[in-house]
DNA sequence: GCTTGACAAGACTATCAGTCTCGACAACCA
DNA sequence: TGGTTGTCGAGACTGATAGTCTTGTCAAGC
């Protein structure tokens, strides 16, 4: 969990001390109410009052609601980001992609997610978080894409970029639309064409 | 241009007539708006105002502001979606994928875009029309696709609905989070490994 | 000229993010 | 023990904005 609140003063702490079991409360209410959302908004006044805390409590560590919501997800969601590393590409581009599908079957990380999304739109603070986010995830991918290419099961002009893009992209689209489904099948045959796709020969 | 407002009423028409010209003018602003707006909001206020027109004249025509900002995007954009049938799948697809890519290039419709993307991830209203606005375009890609596959250029099991969310996967995602750019080369290096991954042999 | 529906203007309601204020309270220090 | 400081819960307040309602006016047709 990064944490976004006001870096420490510089001078010696005195004063009352943070209390950390609100701190946890506001994130549990968060989590909470952004799993039983589907994709309605969160407000700010619903967290407090859940978390039976004072707004300005929430205002004092976090700096907008996008932050909250991002931090509650990602403190309580799948934190590792899959690296398989079996030596062999296709195995491993499989292994990834249906991973990040498989995340966006469980109904609360979903929610969540799509939660988070909906507000991103409109938050440009949440964006730049979700830009970070989303930002290790692709250099997770990319690492992978990388080792392939250098065992030759790739061409040596792939653009790895352009396939990372393609994964998260179908990802997204898939489940923010919700035209078509995100399951495994289509998880492998999407890692195969990927593979096919972008080889030497 | 999908009419969005009410069903004329059965009984014959009396009282004063819809004023066209206001009509106009409620769309033109709303385009103008959008176009300057890239990524804020549009209000429905500023919308009226422009317009020279009350509040209530745009809600009689239209059931929300989502409604109203589709319908002005829509009615100006270019609504021929491209279908490009040279008999060579390749050559098909990398034009389609361009011209695509292309449109995001324009400042006049990318903000456009934009914009009415990010007010339907509030507006369920909206979010319905943009499903159907995207269907359209899904659909004659998948056309054209399929035009390939009975040519032989595809395999007869490629699974053609991911190939379609591969290039509007990719466009979505590029288009809305900017890490990445939409251009002409770009377009045909997506196409090209599409093909490829989804050869028969 | 009467009825009816469209019109512009704008007041009004409701929702929600974020700020501000207040009195209480806890940690540390002299 | 009492003063200083920062945190706490509670909730009033501001500002933005979607959407509704009201009012007085105007045009089309009977």
């Amino acid at each position: 969990m990064q944490e976004t609140g006001q870096t420490p003063p510089a001078r010696p702490h005195t004063g009352r001390r943070r209390n950390e079991a609100a701190h946890q409360a506001i994130l549990d209410a968060a989590l909470h109410l952004l799993a039983d959302s589907d994709g309605t908004p969160v407000t700010i006044d619903a967290i407090a009052r859940t978390a039976g805390v004072g707004k300005q409590t929430v205002y004092r560590w976090w700096p907008s609601k996008g932050a909250v919501l991002l931090d509650a997800l990602t403190d309580r969601a799948d934190q590792d980001v899959p690296g398989p590393d079996t030596g062999t590409l296709r195995t491993d581009l499989r292994t990834f992609v249906a991973t990040t599908f498989d995340a966006a079957q469980h109904s609360t990380t979903a929610s969540a997610l799509r939660t988070v999304a909906r507000e991103a739109a409109r938050d440009p603070h949440l964006a730049e978080l979700m830009r970070t986010f989303t930002a290790t995830r692709r250099t997770a991918l990319r690492d992978l894409l990388s080792r392939g290419r250098e065992r030759g099961e790739l061409a040596d002009d792939a653009d790895l970029d352009l396939i990372v893009d393609q994964v998260y992209g179908v990802f997204w689209y898939r489940f923010l639309l919700g035209h078509a489904p995100l399951d495994t099948a289509t998880a492998e045959r999407l890692a195969d064409s990927l593979v096919t796709g972008n080889t030497a020969d």
